[in-house]
DNA sequence: GCGATCAGGT
DNA sequence: CACACCTGATCGC
């Protein structure tokens, strides 16, 4: 839940995504997108009375948001009250007070945050400055220069504050990759999963309400195979989203869910209740889009117990792994790319057209209602971000990855987070060894050598249950996400980012205010302290410290940055894999690997200093190592890699 | 019975 | 342990 108790300091006669408590006095409300975290008393009797006495307090969301809302009848007596804005198209709103008869005018304007289907930042303007409120958002590198309201002439809007969802920045997410990247992924690893056999499925593990459809229609007009949900009514009126997805179970790729999934899938069964086709058990894989797997692990536990034998089982020689795997944990190797310094946060450079894919296959008929043509695509989330990556990230992140094989929770990153599941999953499951060594995973497949890797972080776990080979793992898990939370200021403790530790950023991140009128720059964050610290912390030097060095010099152009930094965090969604496969199975995912990576965000995060940044080539042999499964001893190419 | 809170889970 | 939930127990009305 959000730290952000729904106000701003600059009008606080309005709340957003939060309708509790003093929030029931708001003169009018804001819903960002429809999450419950967002949604906080927005039901609750106490605000629904409110609502019969005061007739002018009005809901403004998105056109989106309002449909996924008053689809959940448990809101259905907003119906008169909500008001549907356009995406960026300025509004003026009255803010009256009832009783004394108080007015207050403000202009509001809602950009598009990618976050989930409806999803929007608010920009609100008026007689108290220009505020920006982003809620959970995810923007690809450059999208945020491409908001023209963000923009007067050519330079960037004087933004007084931005309560920004800083729930990604920190530093242990160092590197996120883009959406695309996850995309391409995750589709080739459906694609090499699926067309093995018919008895070939893939589940889609997806913890939120909203926010994965972007997946699912890509997914559908790459394969022609709809995505199999409990339910589609709230998209009835959202053609380009309906299309891809379906109630009828027969299909190969699943998004359903069940309460007690687990115990559906120790039975090789899917959350739909299907285990087989034509009387053949179904050999199912899980991929769970996770954001937060991104993250840097630092708990070890002893998922080394585990780990030993699943080596073992691969090759001869286990001790040597373990060592350069705790190495390579603590290694958090960004690379700079030289021409994102750009000091200017409102990169151009990037303006990629968004790309909106037709289907190739339209096999499939859409399931209800009269299919409109027009592609009303919800914002954010349906957009691809075509970013450009870079391999050294990637293969970093991929070391990573294999680190993380120590901890008992598996969380990686990138692609490689796969790997990382798939030891994560095997601690889980240590009976299963025997199978193991059919059970290779082979992500090389995934990493093709040209630079086709998704983006939006989504892990795949790769789960089969099976009949023919064993039963082997189930789906290991990491979460992942974005989230949003407030901020005011008085802050007590705080920590300086360029401490550069990632305990002082502890989890607690949220909602930030960033305001331009300080520009001493002092960054505090929020602390480990568990309560919601807030901070005051200038756009400028959050700019500088996450950036890193690389700007010291540079001129900040301080409201410049105000909206940039905004770019940093959002949702992402990665890919971990569980899996048993066939002999068949190995051979068609053994391919050639080579990574390729893109960075995904507006700026970079430093390396940590005095850490040795691997060698491509190392980590390319790494990876093929780990992907056959073949014992992984790490030598020591510069002084400071382990052995 | 409902809501809110907490604990615990994925 | 961040996420975005879900379930179940407990308490209060």
């Amino acid at each position: 839940m959000s730290a952000f108790e729904g106000r701003m300091v600059e009008y606080p006669t309005i709340s957003i995504d939060r309708f509790d408590r003093q929030n029931l006095m708001a003169r009018a409300y804001f819903l960002s997108h429809c999450h419950k975290d967002h949604m906080k008393g927005l039901r609750a009797p106490s605000l629904k009375r409110r609502l019969e006495c005061s007739l002018k307090v009005h809901l403004y969301c998105s056109p989106v948001t309002k449909e996924l809302l008053l689809t959940n009848s448990r809101y259905s007596f907003w119906e008169k009250r909500i008001i549907a804005l356009e995406i960026e198209t300025p509004t003026q709103i009255s803010l009256i007070d009832e009783a004394s008869g108080e007015k207050e005018e403000v202009v509001v304007t809602l950009l598009p945050a990618g976050h989930c289907p409806g999803s929007v930042m608010f920009l609100f303007q008026g007689n108290n400055g220009t505020v920006l409120y982003t809620g959970d958002f995810r923007l690809a590198k450059g999208e945020a220069a491409r908001m023209e309201f963000l923009h007067s002439g050519s330079r960037v809007k004087d933004i007084q504050s931005v309560y920004l969802d800083t729930t990604f920045c920190d530093p242990k997410y160092y590197q996120i990759p883009s959406r695309m990247e996850c995309l391409n992924g995750i589709l080739e690893l459906v694609r090499s999963w699926i067309t093995l056999s018919p008895y070939h499925i893939v589940w889609l593990n997806c913890k939120a309400a909203y926010g994965y459809e972007y997946l699912f229609t890509n997914l559908s007009e790459e394969f022609g195979t709809q995505v199999h949900v409990n339910k589609l009514d709230m998209f009835k009126n959202m053609p380009d989203i309906l299309y891809h997805i379906t109630t009828d179970r027969h299909t190969q790729i699943h998004a359903c869910r069940h309460p007690r999934v687990e115990e559906f899938f120790r039975g090789n069964r899917l959350p739909c209740g299907i285990t087989s086709k034509n009387g053949t058990p179904l050999h199912i894989i899980s991929i769970k889009p996770s954001t937060m797997w991104f993250g840097e692990r630092t708990r070890k536990t002893n998922v080394i117990m585990s780990l030993k034998p699943l080596c073992r089982s691969f090759s001869k020689s286990t001790e040597a792994k373990y060592k350069p795997l705790g190495m390579l944990k603590r290694i958090r190797t960004t690379y700079l790319e030289p021409e994102d310094e750009d000091e200017d946060l409102f990169d151009d450079s990037q303006l990629m057209p968004l790309r909106h894919k037709i289907p190739n296959q339209q096999t499939f008929k859409p399931p209800l209602l009269s299919p409109k043509p027009e592609p009303q695509e919800c914002p954010g989330q349906l957009k691809p971000n075509i970013a450009s990556c870079r391999i050294d990230s990637v293969e970093s992140s991929l070391l990573t990855n294999f680190v993380d094989c120590e901890e008992s929770n598996s969380e990686d990153e990138d692609q490689s987070e796969i790997v990382t599941s798939f030891h994560g999953d095997l601690n889980f499951l240590p009976l299963q060894q025997q199978e193991l060594d059919v059970d290779i995973p082979e992500w090389k497949k995934f990493f093709k050598n040209n630079a086709d890797i998704p983006d939006d972080g989504s892990e795949y776990v790769i789960s089969s249950t099976e009949a023919g080979t064993s039963q082997s793992p189930r789906l290991f898990s990491d979460s992942d996400g974005d989230s949003t939370h407030i901020s005011s200021q008085n802050s007590s403790q705080s920590t300086h980012i360029s401490e550069q530790e990632s305990q002082s950023w502890d989890s607690q991140s949220d909602t930030i205010l960033l305001s331009s009128q300080e520009r001493n720059c002092d960054f505090t964050f929020f602390n480990k302290s568990g309560s919601r610290v807030r901070e005051l912390v200038t756009t400028c030097q959050l700019e500088q410290n996450i950036s890193g060095p690389k700007d010291t010099s540079s001129d900040v152009k301080d409201r410049a940055q105000d909206v940039n930094t905004a770019s940093i965090s959002g949702g992402a969604t990665t890919v971990s894999c569980e899996k048993d496969a066939t002999e068949e199975e190995k051979n068609l995912l053994n391919l050639s690997t080579s990574v390729d990576s893109q960075s995904s965000s507006d700026f970079e995060i430093p390396s940590t200093p005095d850490v040795e940044l691997p060698k491509q080539e190392h980590l390319q042999l790494l990876y093929a190592k780990l992907a056959t499964g073949e014992s992984i001893v790490i030598e020591r190419k510069h002084s400071t890699s382990s052995s």
